[in-house]
Parts: structure tokens; C-alpha cells; sequence
DNA sequence: GCACAATTGTTCTAGACACAAACATATTGC
DNA sequence: GCAATATGTTTGTGTCTAGAACAATTGTGC
């Protein structure tokens, strides 16, 4: 019942230990930009002569290049640095409320190119995936002269099934049930993954931003449109059944409090919000920056109080937080940020006294460092994970003729 | 042309694909129970071939044995069935406020013997440590004669640094740094590791229990020592930096309560507790099973407000959980298994509507399946990890002769 | 009952791969 | 310059898994 075998199309299947270390050596240099072909091999833990056949098997995919060695310092032959291929690189797309931003970044985590979309009124699922599609179709050119795109990754604000990128509900946006990532893999002619925003920021800060090197983390985003979160654990981003998981803008935090739009009272979402404070500093419109200077500068009774009562709040979700994941680090963005940064000693203080001895004793609080690359980043890295698991796969996917970098 | 080579005595490294596959093997036996070689064939996707090679191996290392093909119903040769060797077994120990309980689990999950030694008082550190010694020491002879002892696992009511089996806090044991895993591997001559009970009792629960199969879930145990947490992501238990993780008895749930013993103010664990049941009931002293059979029965009304009462407080922890971990199941034991039992509509609908739409659509709350032999599983299931990691490993390390201690 | 199909264990062979050893190369330190 | 050190390069070897051919065992159709 055979036929002559699976078609010859088929990719070249590598064993399965030859595609894990593929993907080790790959993984560690996108990740930490340079690496010396020493360093890959202490790392690694694999053989001199492995490591030289491996990059050499990368060189020739184009996945990566070596340049002259650095050369100063070292006794012994100095070991040539591997860098990523800037060549090869993936799209992100993120839908705001205002705007869609579409980026391209490549491999080492470097956005080559980021365009801004703003849109005039809150844009349905179908326009972002218009728009998307439409600036993409521009780059296209470029893009199959000059780079190999892994696919695209999508950033949304709301609840996102990772495994079939429908979004389950994007309350800002108002989006329900809309399944972008095929609707935008068909317009734009890429495969797509969709997920949520607050974990793929999670993601880029773990392993290109503050968080660089930790294991264990908790990222949160605070936002005009509410409170993110994304959770890594031991080094890998909490999933949960569907992908919804680290929703920790609805941890419960004050017993009475207003209805959130969940459905539940006395989310975090819903006490803590950057709309509450930039009114109160006066601010009719205006983005984090904005407001971390007004409050900076402010010596309002009516600020400070806000300030310290939403600080109060904060520190409740994070207190419950260190309790349950035990991290090395908790990363906070946007205005939770400009938050911490008003008074981080009596958060670090309030935190070490009030959660339990053993997971409060390691923690500490840093600021976003990665700004607006953040979301393209994370995002791109969504595109990035199918290629890193089998890097050589990508090599029968080659297109046309690439430039080098 | 053959130099020294490494010394003789090191033990034979063999590759890492193959101690890879042995791995698999045996943890798909171990946790299945029963497995035809058929089946393992399908399950590892390896060649018919290779896993004849790996069963031969394992059989030759005395870690399975096959059997008599079922022989009904399949078209075909029959396949023979693949067993745990229930010689291979782990030595699982649980301290208690009135009790330590050592416990013999062999491969498999088989809880082949357990012994609770009743104390008067809470057992200090070396006390505790000291009767396990001693009643392990009363089985040396058999253990030596009939079993292949691959560690001894230790489920502690408290937080637990997993990386070197120190006890950081027992608040209801009064334990303080007390380094239990050095110490009980130095008194009894066994490997020693030491965790959080309540994060066994979930790997226990995910791998032989209500949970089987889910990659998702959330354990919480309520005890008369308060309540505990483990939470399964991806298959995996969450540790944390330091395997402090889990601790969802402090989840913050109400503004204005009580201070808890944590420090914090409105943790689940001071709203919710079962001595206030007991009290309520009319028991003086009893333990969960005596209090579901009193709270079954009775029509008080002040019983009825407290059930309530707690009942509503742990929703607010179940709602952030599953906003966070978005699990396929939520496993409750203990007298919170009581409070389900209850009134399961109840939680369920408040689930359900007040958790975000993702999330709470797919979970399932479950009572627990494994009862009292939970604990010597999951604390088993310490011993068995690093064993199932390199199952050819142990033979290296087969014992012969008993002294030690 | 007997031939045939279906499924699986068994044996043998070949290809892939990582490692170790020996050799080559480049830099530091004296 | 020369030794010491560290690393790239080349070559041979042992291990391991997949695949093919064959054997064994059961169900099914006539």
C-alpha cells in the first residue's frame, strides 16, 4: 500500500538531535544578539567540532554570519563572533484604539522599520486587518528582495486563543470572536499568530529588557485601555487551556467595589487607571508621558491622594501575585510604571512586609526598558518561535534571492 | 590507540537521545499504569523497532516487566503489556501538626505501605525527621531485600525552597529554616528532597487523580492547618524562583479583614478555614470527614449564612485564578471539596459569569480523587522525578550493601 | 477449516550524528 | 622570538534510530 515514499517535495527531515541543537545555537544568538563560536560551545555544552558544523550548516541557510573576531583580551585564537542574519525577519502587527502599527523586525530582536497607522476611530477587526494588510502589500517588494519573513505575529489588548488566533473578546477595541490571524494570514499572504499584547510584552522584556536572564517574572501594562499582564515561569510565558492566561488587570482587590465590564467588582482595572489621573492632573488628552511629568511636577493634595490610593491597589494585585508565582522580577509598563517610579520605596517596602517571607524576599520592581519596540518585539517573537524550533525547516521556505546584510 | 579513557569507574554515559527515549518510556509507564508496546509505539511516534530495543533495556534494568498479551478483540498480533516493576519504588514522608506519615510508593503510584506515627505535640524539624529515620530504618531490611529505592520525597505544610530542600516557614508547624532534605538524607541514607505539600497533592492529582490528562490546573486543599495551593501549567508544576510558588491561601479576597499570620490583611485562609465550620457544627474535634457529614445534615441557619459566607470568599480566589491561569480544571480538597459539595451549582454559576468569557468557558471544578494516599504520591513523585529523567542512571546506583545511616 | 488480511515483534543494515583525538592557527606574556 | 593558551579544523569511531524484510499471531470471509 506504500507509494514510492512521501513525495519528494518533502522537506529533508534532520534527526531530531541535529534539529534540537540547530535550535539551541539559533535560539542563543537571537537572543543575545553576539555570541563567539567559544561562548556557543560552553553554552551549548556540545563539542568543538559539533559547534563548527553547526554554524557552518547556519552559514549556509543564511541564518546567521560570522565576522572577525573582537580580538583583544584573550589568550588563545581569538573565536570569531556569529551574529543574526538582519536578513531574516518577521512582521508585527499591533491594533490600538487609535492606531495600527505594523513592524519589521529581524532576527536579534532589532525593528527595522516601525509605521504608525493612526486611525480616526476605534478600527473594526476587518479594517486592522486591512490596514495591516495594505502596508504590508507596500513593503513587499523590499521584503522578497531583501528579507526572508518567518511570518506574522499580532499583538492584541484583549483575550486571544492562541492556538487558532481567534479573539475571544477585545473589549476595547470591541471585538468579538474575530479570527485575525487567518483573516490577516489570507490578506497579507503570510502565516499569522495572534496573542495577547501584555504577554508578548512580558516575552520581549524577558529576554531583550529589564527582565533579560530572569526565569521567572511578571510583567504588567498599564494603558488608556486598562491593565495588561504576562507571566513567564520558569522561563516560559504562562499559556494557561486556551492562551488567555495572566489577566491580572481583574485581580480582585477592594471587596465593594464598581462593576468592571468582566462582569466581576473590584478589579484592579477598575481602581487603578490612567483615565482617573490624568484628569485629575488636568490633562484632557495625553499619552504616559505626558502624565508622568504632570504628575511629577504637580503638589495637589487631591493628586497625592489619588496617587497613593491607586498605589494602595497596585500593591494589593502585586502582593497576591508574589504570593502565587514566586518571580525574580516584576516588570511594570506604561503609567504603572510612572507609578512606581512617584514612590518606589514604599512599594518595595509595602511588598517585602506584607507578602509571605519566602517569595517577597528575592523580588524586585524595574520599569519597562524597551518603550515603544515593546509590542513590535513581542509581537515579531510570536513569528520567531515555529522558525527557532527548527530553523533548517525554513530553509526549503527560502524565497527569491536574498541581499546580504 | 585506546588511552586510559575516563576512569573505569565513572558510569556509562550513554547518549542523550537514548537516555531521552528512556525517559519517555518509562514516564508514559509510570504514569499510565499499563501500557502495550503497541501503544507506546503510537504514544513516542518512535520506530516499532526502537521501542523493542528500549523495552529489552528496561527489562534487562529490572525497571519493567512484560506481560501476557490482553489477546481479545484486535485484529492482528497482540501486543504485550508493559508494567512498572513495582520494585522500583520512593519513599514519600508528611509532617503534620499531630502526626508524620512515612509512606512506601512504588512505580506506578502504587502506595504499597503507609505508617502514620501519631505524636502528642506538633513535631519539631528533628523530631519529625528523626521518627521518619527511625520507621524507614525498621524497613531497611525489606527495602534492601525486595526494593530499588530511588529517593525519599518530603511534603511539607509550608514554604519550601525545592532547590536545596530547605524549610523557610511553617507557620502551623512553627518550623523556621530548617535545612529537613539534609538533614532526613543524612539520618535515613536516601536522597532526599523536600516541597510544599499542597504542590505535590497537584502534581499528584494531575498525573494519577481527578485531573489525568489536563495540562491545566489549579489544586487548592483546605486543611485544618489553613489552605494550600499548587498550580499545573503546561503540563508542569509552577516553582517559582525558588519553588515558593502556589501559595493561593493568600489570596487577598477581602478589604478590612483580619490580619493573617502572613502579615497581610483579607487572605483566603482567614476567611476561609475549617475550624470556624467545626465550631459552628458543634465538633469540638474532628476532621473533614466528620464535618461534611455534620454540615449535610445540618438545617442550622447560622451554618447555612457561614458556608455561605466562605463559600463566597472562595469564589473571589477561584475567579482571580482562573482570570490568571485559565486552567482546564480546578481540583478542590479537603473541606473545600466539603464547601463544593455543598452547593456546586452555586459555585459553578458565580464561576462562570463573573470570571472573564475566555477563561472560565472551558473549567471544570472537580472534588479530589486520591484521598489520603494523595500526599505519598505527590511527595513519591519528588523521588521519581529525577529517577524518570535518567532511568538507566540508576542502575549505576543499585544498592547492595545496608549500612549507612 | 483454510486462505488471506492486518498488526506487531524481530533481525539486519545503513545513514546520521556527536565526540574525541590529533593537528593547525592565532594571540598573550616574557 | 618562544612557550603557553585557547580555539578552529580534520578525520575516524561508536552509538543510535529508522527502514526493510521476515516471522508470528489473531480475526474474517468463504
Amino acid at each position: 500500500m506504500m507509494p514510492p515514499r512521501t513525495l519528494a517535495s518533502a522537506a529533508r527531515e534532520p534527526d531530531p538531535s541535529r534539529r534540537n541543537n540547530l535550535s539551541l545555537l539559533t535560539s542563543l544568538v537571537h537572543h543575545h544578539g553576539v555570541l563567539s563560536r567559544a561562548q556557543l560551545t560552553r553554552h551549548t555544552g556540545l563539542n568543538r567540532s559539533t559547534v563548527g558544523t553547526l554554524i557552518g550548516q547556519l552559514v549556509a541557510l543564511g541564518l546567521v554570519y560570522e565576522s572577525a573576531p573582537a580580538g583583544e583580551g584573550q589568550v588563545g585564537r581569538p573565536s570569531p563572533n556569529v551574529h543574526p542574519s538582519p536578513s531574516v525577519a518577521a512582521l508585527a502587527v499591533n491594533p490600538e484604539i487609535d492606531a495600527v502599527t505594523i513592524g519589521l523586525v529581524s532576527l536579534g530582536g532589532k525593528v527595522q522599520k516601525k509605521i504608525r497607522f493612526d486611525t480616526e476611530r476605534i478600527p473594526s477587526a476587518r479594517e486592522a486587518v486591512n490596514i495591516a494588510a495594505a502596508v504590508i502589500a507596500g513593503m513587499r517588494s523590499e521584503l522578497d528582495a531583501s528579507y526572508r519573513i518567518t511570518g506574522i505575529g499580532m499583538a492584541v489588548p484583549g483575550l486571544v486563543n492562541r492556538d487558532d488566533g481567534v479573539v475571544r473578546h477585545a473589549p476595547h477595541l470591541g471585538w468579538r470572536n474575530e479570527p485575525v490571524a487567518r483573516m490577516l494570514s489570507e490578506a497579507a499572504g503570510y502565516p499569522c499568530q495572534a496573542a495577547n499584547d501584555a504577554s508578548l510584552g512580558a516575552e520581549a522584556e524577558l529576554l531583550f529588557g529589564a527582565g533579560a536572564g530572569q526565569g521567572n517574572l511578571i510583567y504588567l501594562n498599564g494603558g488608556a485601555s486598562g491593565i495588561g499582564g504576562g507571566i513567564i515561569s520558569d522561563g516560559q510565558l504562562l499559556r494557561g487551556a486556551s492562551g488567555y492566561a495572566g489577566e491580572l488587570g481583574h485581580t480582585f482587590v477592594r471587596s465593594g467595589g464598581k462593576t468592571c465590564h468582566c462582569g466581576a467588582t473590584g478589579c484592579l482595572e477598575t481602581e487603578v487607571s490612567q483615565s482617573r489621573l490624568l484628569e485629575l492632573a488636568g490633562l484632557t488628552r495625553g499619552d504616559t508621558a505626558d502624565l508622568e511629568k504632570a504628575l511629577a511636577t504637580s503638589s495637589s493634595a487631591e493628586v497625592n491622594d489619588e496617587v497613593a490610593r491607586q498605589l494602595m491597589f497596585l500593591d494589593i494585585a502585586l502582593r497576591n501575585a508574589v504570593n502565587i508565582f514566586n518571580p525574580e522580577a516584576i516588570v511594570l509598563d506604561g503609567f504603572l510604571g510612572t507609578l512606581y517610579a512617584l514612590a518606589p520605596e514604599s512599594l518595595d517596602r509595602v511588598l517585602l512586609s506584607q507578602a509571605m517571607d519566602g517569595p517577597a524576599g528575592q523580588v524586585k520592581i524595574y520599569r519597562a526598558a524597551l518603550g515603544s519596540d515593546l509590542m513590535m518585539i513581542g509581537a515579531a517573537e510570536l513569528a520567531f518561535t515555529p522558525f527557532l524550533a527548527d530553523p533548517a525547516g525554513l530553509g526549503t521556505t527560502t524565497r527569491t534571492a536574498p541581499a546580504a546584510g
